[in-house]
DNA sequence: TTGTTATATTGCAATATTACGATAATAAAT
DNA sequence: ATTTATTATCGTAATATTGCAATATAACAA
């Protein structure tokens, strides 16, 4: 069908799906990680540095923006991305919480 | 066109991209915490306790021990699957050392 | 053997994702 | 006002994912 039910399962599952599925693209890990390694913010040379057609980058931003994890900020004709790191930090909190869970009670 | 395009991003790239996608649906999630939850391995009442079919946590299954984060050991007609703590315990410091590297430089 | 139970595989329909050309929108520069 | 530069949106083609019925496979039971 193509058509996940998400109904059948609790919000946290599907949270924690949902921010997955934001990470599971590489160009968007690529994104995230050329943001970071910026000092401050760091407007769009992310197209050149990164292979895609610049309205792809523009939607990969737009799905990060979504989850929270980046926010844009306009100056001038250019937007300046840089990494939500109170968000970041919650996102981290929810996948390590995850991890750290599911590994114990193991066989 | 709905094909990443993986060649232009960097091995590590694709395989926390890919690491992230197995875990990018509430189902998978969902079974990975059955599993933890039992105190051994644990057989496919997975079925009776997430409401999607046979076929489809079948499928669910493969993809998670294609990843290596579960194992499936036969036992009669029954099938006891497992979560593979090393390959977990590997995973999870992938994971954190992007999260981790990816915080830190930011504005 | 025949039947039953448990799991995997196949095939297919429906929806989602990825990518990009074309175009729009916005702001600075001339 | 016109041009130029930067980013966003729309439309669309191609591929991927999800889900399940039908079927296959494998192991035990009668």
């Amino acid at each position: 069908m193509g058509l996940t039910k998400s109904h059948i399962f609790t919000e946290d599952q599907n949270t924690l799906a949902d921010i997955f599925r934001t990470l599971a693209h590489p160009g968007r890990i690529a994104i995230l990680q050329h943001i970071s390694k910026q000092q401050g913010c760091i407007c769009n040379d992310i197209v050149e540095e990164i292979g895609l057609a610049q309205p792809t980058i523009s939607q990969h931003l737009k799905e990060l923006k979504h989850m929270g994890l980046i926010e844009g900020e306009i100056s001038g004709k250019k937007v300046c991305y840089c990494i939500n790191t109170a968000r970041w930090t919650e996102i981290q909190a929810l996948i390590n919480n995850f991890l750290l869970r599911t590994e114990s009670n193991c066989c």
